[in-house]
DNA sequence: AGAAAAAGCGAGTGATCGCTCGCATTATAT
DNA sequence: ATATAATGCGAGCGATCACTCGCTTTTTCT
C-alpha cells in the first residue's frame, strides 16, 4: 500500500465534519466576545461553547490570536463585500449621488452586527497591526482614489490621494461614531439627517 | 501643647516620598506600554521598572486597570489643557480662522507622545467605557457646540449639536489617522496641506 | 471487511499574573 | 527618647490560561 506518511500537522480541514468544527469555533469566538467580553474569551471557553474540545481547537487554529483574527477577517469580509458592490454601483454616477450612496453604505456596513463591531473596535488589543486590516484600509483608500480620479473633471484641482485620505477618514469616523453612540442615534430620521449632512460636507469639499 | 487630634494629615514632608512613588509608577506604566506593549505590562514589571515593590504599588493603585487608567487620564489631561486654551483663544475669531486654529491644535495635540497615543488607541482593551474618557469626549463636543452657537449668524441654519458631532468626528479622525500613519505623513508640508484641506472641508460645511 | 488517515477528545502541565500579608524601614509627634 | 504612624518591601498564594499529548472515534479508501 502506497500510503502517505502519517503527516499530522495542525492544518487544513478536508472533510465536511471538520469544516463545521472550524465554523463553530469562529462563531463561538464571536459570540463570547460579544456576550462576555474579551477578557472572558479563553480558548477553553471557546471550545466549550463551540461544543468541541480544546484539542480540536488547536488542530485548526495555532493560537488564540488566530481565532480572534478569523473573527475580525470574517467581519471585514462581510463589510468589504458590501463596499465593493457599492463602488461598482457608483462608478458611473456623478459625485453628489455617488457620495450619498457611499455614505449610506458606510453607515449600513458599520451596522452589521454592531455589538461585534463595538467589541472589535474597543476591546481587542491589536497586536502587531494585522496585515489583513491594513489591506482592508488600503483597498478602501484605493477604491475612493480611483473613483475620484475618474471624476476629476467635476471637481476642483486636488491631489486624489490626499482627498481620499480626508474623505475616508471623515466618512468612516461619522459611521463609526454613529455605531458607538447608537443609543442616541437610533431613530430613522436622525440617520437620514446624518447622511444628508455628511454628504453635503464631502461634496462641498470636493468641488 | 494641646495637639489637634492625630488625624490632621499634612501633605508635606513624608508625603513627598509617596507622591514620588505614585509618579514613578504611572511613568513606569507608560514607559512599559510604549516599549514592550500591553501584553508585557504586568504589575510586577511595572513595580520593577518604577524601582518600587509590588506591595507599594497596591498601596496606591487598587488594580492594574487603575494604573492604566491613570496613564490614560494623564495623557488626556495634557491634551485637554491644550484644547481648552485653544477654544479660549478662538472664541472671538470668525469661523475660518477659528477652524484653522482648531484643526492645527487637534493635530498637534494628537502628536503629544505619539507612541503612547498609538498604544492607548490600539492595544488597550477599554473595559467598561471609562467614565473619564466619556467626559473627555463630552467636553470637546460641548466646546464645539458652544462655539458654533455663538457664531450662528455666520453660518447656515444648522442643528449645533449635529454639526458638532460631524465636525468633531471629521477633525479628530484626520488627526488620529495622521498620527497612526506618521510614517507617510511626516513632512512639514504635508501637515500644512492637511490642515488647509481639513479646514476647507469643515468651513465649507458650516456655511 | 479491514486498514489507515482524519477528526476529536479532555485531563493535565507549566507558566504567568494579579494580588496579599507579615514584617522592615523611615518619618513624625510627643 | 520613645511611641506611633506612614511608607516600603518581596516571597509566595491561588487562580487562570494557553496549549500538549496520548488516546478513542469516525470517515475514507481499497
Amino acid at each position: 500500500m502506497a500510503r502517505k506518511p502519517p503527516t499530522n500537522p495542525r492544518k487544513n480541514a478536508s472533510q465536511a465534519r471538520s469544516r463545521a468544527t472550524v465554523d463553530a469555533l469562529v462563531e463561538a469566538t464571536a459570540r463570547i466576545l460579544v456576550r462576555e467580553g474579551f477578557e472572558k474569551t479563553s480558548t477553553n471557553r471557546i471550545a466549550e461553547i463551540a461544543g468541541v474540545s480544546v484539542g480540536s481547537l488547536y488542530q485548526y487554529f495555532p493560537s488564540k490570536e488566530a481565532l480572534v483574527a478569523a473573527v475580525i477577517n470574517r467581519h471585514n469580509d462581510e463589510i468589504m463585500t458590501i463596499v465593493r458592490a457599492a463602488f461598482a454601483e457608483v462608478a458611473d454616477m456623478p459625485i453628489e449621488r455617488a457620495v450619498r450612496r457611499l455614505v449610506t453604505v458606510a453607515i449600513e456596513a458599520h451596522h452589521i452586527d454592531p455589538d461585534l463591531h463595538r467589541v472589535l473596535a474597543e476591546q481587542i488589543p491589536r497586536s502587531g497591526h494585522l496585515a489583513e486590516v491594513e489591506a482592508f484600509n488600503h483597498e478602501v483608500h484605493a477604491l475612493v482614489r480611483a473613483y475620484l480620479e475618474s471624476r476629476r473633471k467635476e471637481m476642483r484641482k486636488i491631489d486624489p490621494s490626499l482627498a481620499a485620505f480626508i474623505c475616508v477618514s471623515a466618512i468612516e469616523a461619522v459611521a463609526h461614531n454613529t455605531v458607538l453612540n447608537q443609543a442616541e442615534m437610533r431613530s430613522e430620521k436622525t440617520v437620514k439627517t446624518l447622511v444628508d449632512e455628511t454628504t453635503r460636507m464631502v461634496v462641498g469639499y470636493l468641488r
